[in-house]
RNA sequence: CGGGGCGUAGCUCAGCCUGGCUAGAGCGUCUGGUUUGGGACCAGAAGGUCGCAUGUUCGAAUCAUGUCGCCCCGACCA
């Protein structure tokens, strides 16, 4: 492609608005547009990486036995009905009503396609012997983000690979399961994205049902905590911790005292108005599991986790006591609930870590009271220990003698065992060869495509611009001419991008008659792996000038045969990502 | 949803506090010329409902109220 036939509105200036790399990078090197919050047109060179990673995504899944479908994004909002995620969603789910023939029809924007999967595996799969069945699409979801951000990281819409398994058996979908983890691991390296497949809240299922796989960058949203001694990677909500050995305090035990803080409930305030730390501070947490209500503490520094609390505890549903609940128990507004004086005996849990802790700050069950001073066992008992709380840096690792490492990062697939949630709700079964009738069991696995290309500018990128591994570059090859009015300059240079067209290089022709200093900017803006400059300077002893974009010093080629060279050194580059 | 910030040329921004002639600069664009290896130079030109509405005023980009849009931070943490 001729650089003046097609559209990339490079920029000098950092358009206002965008602050991470990604979004930056992605503006200024032309690729993206955003038309509203959370909504960005892709233009010729963002499109073309996009599709990039879409490929390698489709070929990996065609490999791994998957089928393509492409199912509408229009959905009838009576399936959303039938498993009950028209409420799960809330907002989330875009749902409009449209007139035909006089009649509204309610409809639904897929934010995913579980439901219509299903529906459509219901009506066509009915034996064993149709079974197992891989499906995938690479389609658009709509999602009404409460706040769009970062850029192409968090968006309204997006582009999505999502592949649903069915199966007639448990091990059929863990086979299934693997099959897809490895080809997940195959596409994001040769996407050249630097990965990290983490334990996730796998939901009823439980086990390793559950797998994300995160881009290790600074300005992800979530959190992964990373044992680097043994491997161990989980995110924040999943992520146990080793046994935490905690020594009783040995501090002196000070009088149970009362203290009046008006207005100050949250742990926050409290520390602030007492001049304390958090860690010194207690969390009185009222949940309620299995509908019987239960008392939760947790050091003021540390975050409650609830699915380690129901676990835990062995319930099936927990959920936080509403306000009325937590004064019927505690007598007092929320904010001030603690271990002592509750006025309803509860149930008590206590993190680990409570149990090296001594002259607590609690709150007093009595609005604007709060006790310091309080100690386990002389003022109130605990009934048992466990680890109830998020891991966080420094705790010791469940798997080695090491310690967890927290770290951000971009999710960017995920893959789920899913059992039978969806064919249940929606009648999806199959007979067996004994005739008997079963619910067909189900895996879902998904990739955030945009993420591919967000991440990989997020950690690969320098001061000058984006840097693209040779499988995602928009363009593998920039031929940049200098200068573009010489006429000699400019026959050798279309000569050369005929060439490499011929010899199947995806080549960007950097045909403006531009300065060289605007077009080795604009050409390390984008990242193209390998410039080729063609300028009067080498033309004179027959050379052509090679960069390749993560090097400092150029090289020189002989012009005859350049393009042959050329499309060997890019066909090298192309086998690391094979 | 809560809090904060910003809307002036295609882009980045000044002007606003303290209202007053034809609203500015740099980049980009266009014309002509000189240049040509890391975002050139000279001369000229086009380009603006100052987000929108209402109000105050002789007079509003500037003050007030409302509204819309965009960005950031935080969200069951007791």
């Amino acid at each position: 492609m001729r650089w003046s036939q097609t559209l990339i509105p490079t920029m000098k200036e950092t358009p206002e608005g965008a602050e991470i790399p990604s979004h930056v990078l992605m503006l200024r090197a032309g690729m993206i547009h955003q038309l509203m919050a959370g909504a960005y047109t892709y233009l010729p060179l963002g499109y073309r990486a996009l599709r990039k990673a879409e490929q390698i995504i489709r070929q990996e899944m065609d490999k791994a036995g998957a089928v393509e479908v492409h199912m509408p994004a229009l959905t009838p909002i009576q399936l959303w009905e039938q498993t009950g995620r028209v409420e799960a969603f809330g907002d989330v789910l875009i749902k409009f009503d449209v007139r035909r023939q006089g009649k509204k029809v309610p409809m639904a924007l897929g934010p995913t396609h579980e439901e219509i999967v299903t529906d459509l595996v219901k009506k066509f799969v009915s034996s064993y012997r149709q079974l197992p069945l891989t499906l995938y699409q690479i389609q658009t979801k709509f999602r009404n983000e409460e706040r769009p951000r970062f850029g192409v990281l968090r968006t309204s819409e997006f582009l999505m690979k999502d592949a649903y398994s069915f199966d007639s058996t448990v091990e059929g979908l863990n086979a299934n399961y693997d099959r897809m983890y490895a080809a997940y691991c195959t596409i994001f390296r040769r996407c050249g994205v630097d990965y990290l497949a983490v334990e996730a809240e796998s939901g009823p299922i439980g086990g390793d049902a559950s797998h994300e796989f995160m881009a290790i960058a600074d300005n992800g949203e979530d959190s992964v905590l990373y044992d680097p001694k043994s491997g161990y990677a989980a995110n924040q909500e999943r992520a146990e911790t080793g046994k935490r050995t905690v020594a009783k305090s040995t501090v002196e035990p000070k009088p149970l005292t009362k203290l009046h803080t008006p207005g100050v409930g949250s742990i926050e305030a409290v520390s602030k108005f007492l001049k304390c730390k958090p860690h010194q501070m207690l969390k009185t947490l009222i949940y309620t599991a299995d509908d019987k209500p239960l008392a939760v503490l947790i050091r003021g520094d540390h975050e409650a986790n609830e699915n380690k609390i129901r676990r835990a505890v062995g319930a099936k549903k927990l959920a936080l006591a509403d306000a009325a609940l937590v004064e019927a128990i505690t007598g007092a507004p929320v904010g001030f609930a603690g271990p002592v004086g509750l006025k309803q005996p509860v149930p008590i849990w206590a993190d680990d870590d409570v149990a090296g802790m001594a002259n607590m700050i609690i709150g007093a069950n009595e609005a604007d009271q709060h006790y310091v001073g309080a100690n386990l066992e002389r003022d109130f008992q605990v009934e048992k220990f466990a680890d109830l709380r998020n891991a966080t840096a420094g705790d010791p690792s469940p798997r080695s003698d090491g310690k967890l490492e927290l770290r951000h990062a971009i999710e960017i697939g995920h893959v789920f065992k899913l059992g039978t949630k969806y064919s249940e709700a929606m009648g999806a079964k199959f007979l067996d060869d004994k005739e008997q009738q079963h619910t067909i069991i189900m895996g879902c696995y998904g990739i955030g495509v945009n993420r591919i290309l967000a991440s990989l500018i997020e950690t690969k990128s320098d001061a000058n611009g984006v840097v693209w591994p040779m499988s995602i570059a928009p363009y593998e090859v920039i031929v940049s001419s200098v200068n573009a009015a010489d006429a000699e300059v400019s026959a050798a240079a279309d000569k050369l991008y005929g060439e490499l067209q011929a010899a199947g290089v995806d080549t960007l022709y950097d045909d403006r008659d531009q300065r060289p200093g605007v077009k080795f900017k604009d050409a390390d803006l984008i990242g193209i792996p390998l410039r080729v400059v063609v300028g009067g300077r080498g033309l004179k002893e027959g050379n052509l000038e090679l960069k390749w974009r993560t090097k400092e010093a150029p090289e020189m080629i002989p012009l005859a045969g350049a393009a042959e060279a050329i499309a060997k050194l890019v066909a090298g580059e192309r086998d690391r990502y094979r």
